[in-house]
DNA sequence: TCTGGGGTCCTAGGACCC
DNA sequence: TCTGGGGTCCTAGGACCC
């Protein structure tokens, strides 16, 4: 019998940083996107002392900021005042202003994303990774795994893995990955769920169709408009009608979920797609008044977009820009290379080739550069049909590649 | 005082080729 | 000369997820 597990570190940041800051548990704390201000803050605080020997009352507070910014994790003990990913700072200062505010630190983060999913490995092999804080995996064949259902293989990861990094997490164990990761939610923090086939009526039917994966904001404003609150609803409306409604694929999908019908196997390696990066301005900025600020921004995210691609060793033919503007709207360009690059020099040239092609009267919120149609640099060059030379594997590579063809002639 | 940053996948129209 | 269908690539936007 399939039996697929969704694990899922709860409140996973928060977590983190209060094995750094023991004297935090049990107070509310969020932990803020991006913010130097609130770096700067902390680090003053901190100075030489060791960790654990800032007093409560020298953190910095949720009121004591204002500006952008929103909220990446909160503790428990903050969710009570209805604070959490996600929400405005400035609207989650409003309802628990005394929470403590902590900058995002993503280096500490993936140092215990890994141990986690070494922990895991180390019990069952074939594990899809779904992000820092996520993963899929089979229980299938592994020895136990079937076991009152999961719980026992379960129970142990549970175990092994506050033992060794003191963090918890919760485990959802059913036939596949679709009712196992609604299963992971059941018991949080620190629980398991066990979902059969048979349990589909009662432990699925009742939940709102939002708790299906996949279906966001809008799929599940449609779905009210049309009467259709809960998955039970969602199950009895026939094939043709979702169909009908949704299109012909998404319909299908919709009905396959509501019955618990999920095929998707456990994906062990991916590659990427694209590689991007993007940033928020501190204020509003405008394309003419405030050039030398955004052109020097731009180029630093050309920089650092080639520098990601180069240390992950790809090389993208697609080279896009996205700017999002001061009313929330976004647009994005792109143009596709005759050939492979991961140099700062072209992305930026490209880059900025697209960015003429968009208006730029209205003040903008956010500036964004992305590579897409990857391959692995130094992944053997084929000749393509109009005769360009792609995957360019590198600038020293392909320099070494022309010489060679050159001589021949 | 609204709304981060990094991704994936899907759709849809147009170009172009066979 | 007209009709046409399929396939792939490119581009833009949008939904969704972590």
């Amino acid at each position: 019998m399939r039996r697929i597990a969704h694990l899922d570190m709860d409140a996973f940041y928060a977590s983190v940083e209060l094995l750094r800051y023991p004297q935090l548990k049990g107070l509310p704390v969020v932990i803020g996107g991006g913010r130097r201000d609130v770096d700067e803050a902390l680090r003053l605080a901190q100075g030489d002392r060791p960790l654990a020997k800032i007093s409560v009352d020298e953190f910095p507070r949720l009121k004591d900021y204002t500006g952008r910014g929103v909220i990446t994790t909160a503790t428990y003990a903050a969710r009570q005042f209805g604070v959490g990913s996600a929400l405005g700072l400035m609207k989650a200062a409003k309802l628990c202003p005394q929470a403590i505010l902590l900058p995002v630190d993503f280096a500490e983060y993936r140092k215990y994303s890994r141990a986690f999913k070494a922990i895991i490995l180390d019990i069952a092999p074939l594990m899809e990774d779904r992000g820092v804080d996520e993963v899929y995996i089979d229980f299938t064949e592994v020895p136990g795994g079937q076991r009152e259902g999961g719980r026992v293989l379960a129970r142990l990861m549970q175990k092994t893995i506050f033992e060794q990094t003191g963090l918890t997490c919760s485990v959802g164990v059913a036939p596949n990955k679709l009712l196992a990761k609604m299963a992971s939610e059941f018991n949080k923090p620190n629980g398991i769920a066990i979902v059969f086939e048979d349990d589909l009526q009662t432990q699925i039917w009742p939940l709102a169709c939002r708790k299906i994966n996949g279906i966001g904001p809008k799929s599940d404003a449609k779905l009210k408009s049309l009467g259709i609150e809960t998955i039970a609803q969602l199950a009895s409306q026939e094939l043709q009608w979702l169909i009908d409604h949704f299109g012909q694929k998404t319909g299908a999908w919709l009905h396959d979920a509501a019955h618990g019908r999920d095929e998707r196997p456990i994906v062990l390696e991916s590659e990427p797609v694209s590689v991007s990066r993007e940033t928020s301005f501190e204020r509003d900025l405008h394309a003419v008044r405030d050039k030398a600020e955004l052109g020097a921004l731009f180029t630093q995210l050309c920089n650092k977009v080639a520098d990601d691609l180069q240390r992950k060793g790809y090389v993208g033919k697609t080279i896009g820009i996205k700017l999002r503007y001061d009313d929330f709207k976004s647009v994005t360009r792109d143009q596709t290379l005759d050939h492979y690059t991961a140099d700062a020099k072209t992305i930026r040239q490209i880059a900025g080739l697209c960015l003429k092609r968009v208006p730029l009267t209205q003040r903008l919120r956010l500036l964004g550069v992305r590579v897409g149609s990857l391959a692995k640099a130094g992944s053997p060059p084929t000749y393509e049909k109009n005769g360009a030379l792609a995957p360019v594997p590198s600038a020293q590579q392909a320099t070494n590649l022309i010489a060679k063809t050159s001589q021949l002639f």
